[in-house]
DNA sequence: TTTGACATGTAAAGCGTTACATGATTGT
DNA sequence: ACAATCATGTAACGCTTTACATGTCAAA
């Protein structure tokens, strides 16, 4: 499916970028859906040239080594706008080895299988909490017309899934609690 | 990880069992949250037998060819429940395609854009309704001394996390239509 | 002087999917 | 005869993570 290719050509099509930047860009705002290191970014980027979807322009930079500014090439962006309106199926349901253990818990004692919850929602209840500090950063809930509406949607589905994933763990506890 | 060899070891410590039927358990019980190929299945199997986790005894089928019915060691017991106490980290927020195309939709035509949700929401209510069906196989809410209350919560799991997304996917049209 | 941010790359190992490969038995 | 189910295996490819590797510049 090459999803990091298109992960790449969305951000360089917003403006020209280093592969330094994306990675940054992979870190921060687009880290709840989406990742990658540098050591895949770099690469990537080289087999993007290639394909002739991207260009660089060489930047030298006043602080540190210089870097290579690419941006999309017709080719590249049409290909973007393409992959944008495909019809994908969902994804499956994603692996996750907690849901695994809930599965086989009954082979744990009772005060291990409750601690197991409990140790799970607080770690749930920290990262709702980070989202919800990210969410302040919007003065208000943007329109469709703003460049960051779709910042704001991919957050709010961040935090509905963390509410839900909470949701889940006390109705297990209540129900291990009878 | 190895999240895989302790799926397997779990699904054998509950009983034994051939290759072929953790395919199929793979495939309908856990299905939701695990999952593997008989390709990723059967060499894990011969690694796990290499390690001292699991032995086999060969049985003669009366329907097809000859199998290898495994259980687990002492050693492959006692991994899998000090596996099942381990503290592990709650995972990263899995990777969707879908949700990076929302991020980078303000590209897309207003029309398109809309679509793009409409389609998302009636895939995710075909697969909320396909997991309802199992639920109704439950005659009553099981407690927790129920050998199925774990398959219960997982369950419940899979639903309400289908239930928060296509809430999510109903408030982003909200704001669409606005 | 040493830590941290900037900046880019390669290599190796692990995990997962798709495809290749074989062969028996049962039901239509 | 043909398809489906049972039953096991290997090979190739692709994606991701972790580790290896190098070098500049600014601030503390």
């Amino acid at each position: 499916m090459r999803t990091l290719k298109y992960a790449i050509l969305g951000m360089i099509h917003q403006k020209p970028m280093t592969g330094y930047d994306l990675m940054q860009e992979f870190e921060s705002t687009l880290n709840e859906f989406w990742s990658a290191n540098h050591s895949q970014i770099y690469p990537e980027l080289k087999k993007l040239t290639k394909e002739g979807s991207i260009t660089y322009i060489l930047q030298q930079s006043d602080k540190g080594p210089d870097s290579k500014l690419y941006s999309l090439t017709e080719a590249g962006e049409k290909d973007f706008l393409e992959w944008l309106n495909d019809d994908e199926d969902i994804i499956k349901t994603p692996k996750d080895p907690f849901r695994l253990r809930v599965f086989f818990s009954k082979s744990m004692n009772e005060e291990d299988r409750l601690d197991l919850f409990m140790d799970h929602r607080l770690k749930h209840r920290k990262r709702l909490k980070h989202l919800q500090k990210q969410l302040k950063k919007f003065t208000h809930v943007p329109i469709k017309e703003e460049e960051v509406f779709g910042d704001y949607l991919v957050l709010m589905s961040a935090i509905m899934r963390e509410e839900s994933t909470i949701a889940w763990i006390e109705k297990c506890i209540e129900l291990l609690k009878e």
